[in-house]
DNA sequence: ATGCCTTTCCCAGAAAGA
């Protein structure tokens, strides 16, 4: 049995004391972690090899930050993907990806753009980066290798996957490029891993900070697993971890966990 | 939510998040 998760962390460094236990009592393998707001000489990476982990981790600042932790070992690390798009100045190509092989599977973090408005040139940037991812992993996509592509796609695939479809009209996340944009990936050959539900109406992954939004069920499925034809197959269970959207120092992300026969 | 929380930059308030 192998278990990958994905988690958007808000802050590696705020989210430390919550990610060790969480990494031990879970019994976590792998798991995929965005949002580490910190550079690579900055990120705990003492603590994680501590706690028995390998660290893939790329950093450049404040600003998004992703890495792959893994217990069963890790290679094979690519920082990014090819033709990755950058905002502005084509050397300044954020931290948003990174891959890895990790016992029998391989696996891409990433971190999509916000996109901010639908008007705002993020939006046609995030449009921009997961075309770019697409072309980038269609060969993993199509190898036997079980493979997948998790991490915080800043999509909800369906209005399902938001509390209030009302209140997100004319806003990103919701709307049919960005949607069209995942239904691309998946006619690569990527399987939308949806964790049964756990509580509430749906398996949400994230909830706004502010106004009791956790409380009131007011979330969005935005941080998804996309597994390839081996990696779907494998599946055996997979699950939203809400007990980490609750306590002290809770990220605005909850944890997915996927449980593998691999 | 017109950002009502949180984080990082760093010690004031901007920027960003979804």
């Amino acid at each position: 049995m192998l278990r990958v998760a994905t988690w958007n962390v808000n802050s590696i460094t705020s989210r430390l004391p919550r990610l060790l236990p969480w990494l031990a009592e879970g019994e976590i393998d792998v798991a995929c972690l965005q949002e580490t707001k910190v550079a690579d000489d900055a990120f705990p990476h003492s603590d994680l090899a501590a706690a028995g982990y390998e660290v893939a981790h790329h950093g450049l600042g404040r600003w998004n930050g992703v890495a792959v932790v893994s217990r069963v070992g890790l290679k094979d690390v690519e920082v990014g993907f090819d033709a990755a798009p950058a905002f502005g100045d084509p050397e300044a190509v954020e931290a948003r990806a990174i891959t890895a092989t990790c016992g029998p599977a391989r696996v891409t973090c990433v971190y999509v753009p916000n996109g901010r408005e639908p008007d705002n040139p993020h939006y046609a940037y995030k449009l921009r980066w997961l075309d770019a991812l697409g072309d980038a992993i269609s060969g993993d996509v199509s190898a036997d290798r079980p493979y997948a592509v998790l991490g915080d796609y800043n999509v909800a695939p369906t209005d399902a996957d938001v509390w209030d479809p009302e209140q997100f009209v004319g806003s990103t996340h919701v709307t049919a490029p960005e949607r069209d944009a995942l239904a691309r990936l998946r006619g690569l050959g990527l399987h939308d891993v949806i964790p049964r539900i756990a509580k509430g109406p749906h398996p949400y992954t994230y909830w706004d900070y502010r106004g009791g939004a956790f409380h009131k069920g007011q979330g969005m499925r935005i941080d998804l697993v996309y597994g390839n034809e081996a990696f779907a197959a494998a599946v055996r269970d997979a699950v939203v971890d809400r007990e980490m959207r609750k306590g002290t120092g809770p990220s605005d992300h909850a944890p997915v966990i996927v449980d593998l026969d691999l």
